[in-house]
DNA sequence: ATGACTGTCGTAGACAGA
């Protein structure tokens, strides 16, 4: 038995409550990590997702905008929610789950977009981003190094000059400017965290799982971007046996800008 | 041509996404 965890930017779950369906259908993950759900707690679609076979939600979710959601196949031992930059937003959520390799912990996030000039001395939104992950390297470097983890989310960076259609093109555009990829690289290094998905598909080939709304012929211009993430922990890492970047997803009618990425790790969870 | 868009709230158009 193995255990699939899919991390999906869904751009509002009441939305796209079909397209989930149909993923569940075609891919069958686990555990599957939702952002920017986009609604209130008490407006989550929790009765259609437990249909699925979702039992077991985490819903962090705030009105209009941002929200995340863990839902999953597998008893949480615990969820934790942490707020970043005191301004109430919802940005994160992490589960527990129990596993023949003892516990996981998995978080979800969803990182600020950051705006559009890259400069925080001139925009907010920038410095609310660069602030963010100021303060995930400083929580992750904490207390949180010594567990089994799997962090993944819509991070909204691409570090590497195969994760944008045109490294050159996006030096200067926000979610690939050289701040955000060492900003990023010191959370990677703060959990001492594998990118799963690097480790399986090299740097020499591309890899998207963004591609905006403005471009209809998306698919064949291909300008997309590696802003969603999975990372593990060096011996969760070791348990990941494939990835795959689901982009059947962004082609549905009334798609999610984001396609889905999901990890299968060879655990066993069920009847421990 | 990095835009030719999209969701929420609320009922027009601002705001956010990235």
């Amino acid at each position: 038995m193995t255990l699939t965890i899919a991390t999906w930017n869904i751009n509002s779950v009441r939305s796209r409550i079909k397209l989930v369906e149909q993923f569940e259908s075609d891919r069958a993950p686990d555990i599957l990590c939702l952002q920017e759900t986009k609604c209130m707690n008490d407006q989550f679609p929790s009765a259609a997702l437990k249909k699925l076979g979702y039992e077991h939600l985490a819903i962090n979710g705030q009105k209009s905008y941002h929200g995340v959601a863990t839902l999953s196949r597998v008893p949480f031992t615990d969820v934790e929610i942490r707020e970043f930059c005191n301004k109430g937003d919802a940005r994160h959520i992490a589960v527990t789950v129990d596993t023949d390799k003892g516990p996981i912990k998995i978080h979800n996030f969803y990182v600020p977009a950051g705006g559009d000039v890259p400069d925080p001395e001139v925009n907010d939104k920038f410095r609310h981003k660069l602030d963010f992950l100021n303060e995930m390297t400083e929580w992750l470097q904490g207390e949180e190094t010594n567990c089994n983890a799997i962090l993944v989310g819509d991070l909204n960076i691409a570090p590497h000059e195969n994760d944008v259609w045109s490294h050159k093109q996006l030096l200067k555009v926000v979610s690939h400017t050289p701040i955000e990829v060492e900003q990023l690289a010191k959370v990677q290094n703060a959990g001492n965290w594998v990118d799963s998905v690097r480790n399986h598909i090299p740097t020499s080939e591309r890899v998207y799982s963004w591609w905006s709304y403005r471009s209809p012929n998306w698919a064949k211009s291909d300008k997309g971007r590696r802003l969603d993430h999975i990372w593990a922990t060096p011996h969760i890492a070791d348990q990941v046996s494939a990835i795959e970047v689901y982009k059947t997803a962004r082609a549905w009618e009334k798609p999610s800008d984001h396609a889905p990425i999901i990890a299968k790790l060879d655990v066993e969870w069920r009847n421990l």
